[in-house]
DNA sequence: CTGTTAGCGCTTTCAC
DNA sequence: GTGAAAGCGCTAACAG
């Protein structure tokens, strides 16, 4: 019984070859001249004993681990899964593998765990995408001093950090003016996390269309959209229309007015934002403000790799992706007089 | 100017206390009793300097990366993220990082990706999750004589792999009972990829309770249960239910009939599978088959780390996870005359 | 209890 | 055009 298939080293085939290790990691990098017999010779082994350079070693040598990481709040959502499939994309065109860290789930260690994998060099850089407010300021200052560090889907001005994110006040204006524009007066607001950059800006669009007009936190979730609608309906608020800001606290909210009776949109308008799959396959369709996320994700990675390279030029640049009204079933003309 | 915040190097550790690095490293792993006062000496500069052991170098002596990878086809699905979500988590628990990897993108290289990991040991081991045909069994097979593997929510019986998968069988039997007792006769499938093996468990279901029902294959995605329905409404095909192989087939199914003009559940009923969030939005909800995705995917990746860990006992067992009917909106009992 | 030494598999001077 | 040798940062014999 010999090893149990144990990777080939590359003296095993400078050995095989008949040449030292030397020759073959030239013959592989192609950064010194090779005798074109002895290089093909080494190729030809290379492929018969399907040779790859061991990973570790190569990290210990060059100090770059041709891996990045992401870190989001959560994997499985959709939101965060389509950033993921953008960084990956760009990971994997320059051949980078990509780490992948759910930070929101109280366990602080877990919170840690991607800034770790940039000390202990696991990964060179990190896409960071958080949706919490901007308490990690300082970790993400230091991180950044240590290592290339991209800000995707939240930019934090406070921080010089080059980041990836959309237009999220022009699309938060583009939607609150349609409303305007179908005779609505009274809206209210069902927001992100309060602090979150994003957050504000759409606040502040709507504002600026609709000052005065209330605002609810909720956490992005369906069942915060829908806890917010019971409590307006509870209080007996007067609206016309909702401005939410993503989808599934649109729908939560949706679902929530038309259990009571309400007709959408007759009774009252409502968008969201984001355009997930959702959007279209709830009663009415839901008019948002489409991200191209996946984008986002695939820009993210990019410019942290264009870090790695070194790239003088475009470094601390910021990416603004652009944002798209979709209008659908959910909004109309506001009714004479809102409903009870 | 001196080295941009290069981290430290365990012998700085050890210059700075005075003593050997093989003394830091035995304080850090306890592999070797330290003198209490040293110990502390040392750790106290450890917290001090922010110390890390580097991951390359580990790596390097130990064999072991402390890394799992996940190869899913599209990490942006909602499906193969809540799969992700899992085995992040169990991978974290263990103090292992994840790699994620999408595989079917039509590039080759990027399907050969996660198992190069293996051979170059940027990864201790695969947690494989297809769902395509099951051509690249070659491959898995190679992988799996390499490096610990496990195949999560397909089980493929001719490789001898430990796999995690749901009672799919079960699952279907249960859906298409439901049917059969509401009163249905004539239902149509609407399948997963041919020739998977969780395809033909349910097919396999479906045709004990009805011989002979009409099976159409599709792709998982929204569109192409929309695209069947459209089919058979132009074929004139007589049914009185669709049990579709997931929720995203099922509710394109329903969206196109109910363009059509039929009722939910009147003229027709609907059952996915999954239980995806996707299910509550829709109107009717609907009925579905609830697999618990986060779990295959924890379980999966604990399965991995055993094997990791060598637990002998536990190696190359599989893991079956149950399934449950979920009775929603969309599905009723048989119209006294199918629709034509 | 602690230090010296020899690598892990690779890249890269420096010498021929 | 090629090779010998010196590490990258760490762990683990082997000696005190």
């Amino acid at each position: 019984m010999d090893n149990p298939t144990r990777p080939w080293t590359m003296q095993q085939i400078a050995d095989a070859a008949g040449v030292s290790v030397t020759t073959v990691s030239h013959a592989l990098s192609g950064k010194r001249p090779v005798n074109p017999q002895t290089a093909a010779r080494i190729h030809r082994l290379i492929d018969q004993f399907q040779y790859v350079p061991d990973a570790g070693a190569r990290r210990l040598q060059s100090g770059r681990s041709r891996t990045i990481g992401l870190a989001v709040p959560d994997i499985s959502h959709w939101y965060f899964g389509r950033i993921a499939r953008g960084v990956e994309d760009a990971a994997n065109e320059a051949d980078h593998g990509l780490v992948v860290t759910s930070t929101s789930n109280a366990d602080p260690r877990r919170e840690a765990r991607c800034f770790t994998m940039l000390t202990t060099r696991a990964i060179d850089g990190l896409v960071y995408a958080s949706s919490r407010s901007t308490a990690e300021i300082e970790q993400l200052a230091r991180a950044a001093r240590t290592a290339p560090l991209v800000l995707s889907d939240e930019n934090i001005d406070s921080l010089d950090v080059p980041s990836v994110s959309t237009t999220v006040y022009e699309g938060a204006r583009d939607a609150v003016t349609l409303l305007k524009t179908l005779g609505h007066e009274r809206i209210v607001a069902i927001a992100g996390y309060q602090g979150l950059p994003s957050t504000l800006e759409r606040t502040r669009a709507l504002h600026e269309v609709f000052p005065g007009s209330l605002t609810f936190h909720g956490d992005f979730e369906l069942a915060s959209g829908y806890r917010i609608a019971t409590e307006l309906l509870a209080a007996d608020v007067r609206f016309t229309a909702i401005f939410a800001h993503n989808d599934y606290m649109a729908i939560g909210a949706m679902q929530r007015l038309q259990e009571a009776g309400w007709r959408v949109p007759e009774d009252v308008s409502i968008i969201g934002f984001d355009d997930t799959d959702s959007a279209t396959m709830v009663t009415p369709t839901l008019t948002t403000v489409r991200k191209d996320m996946v984008e986002v994700g695939r820009r993210s990675g990019l410019l942290l790799l264009e870090q790695l390279a070194g790239t003088p030029g475009s470094a601390q640049s910021s990416v603004l992706l652009p944002t798209e009204l979709v209008v659908r079933g959910s909004t109309g003309p506001a009714p004479r007089a809102p409903r009870a």
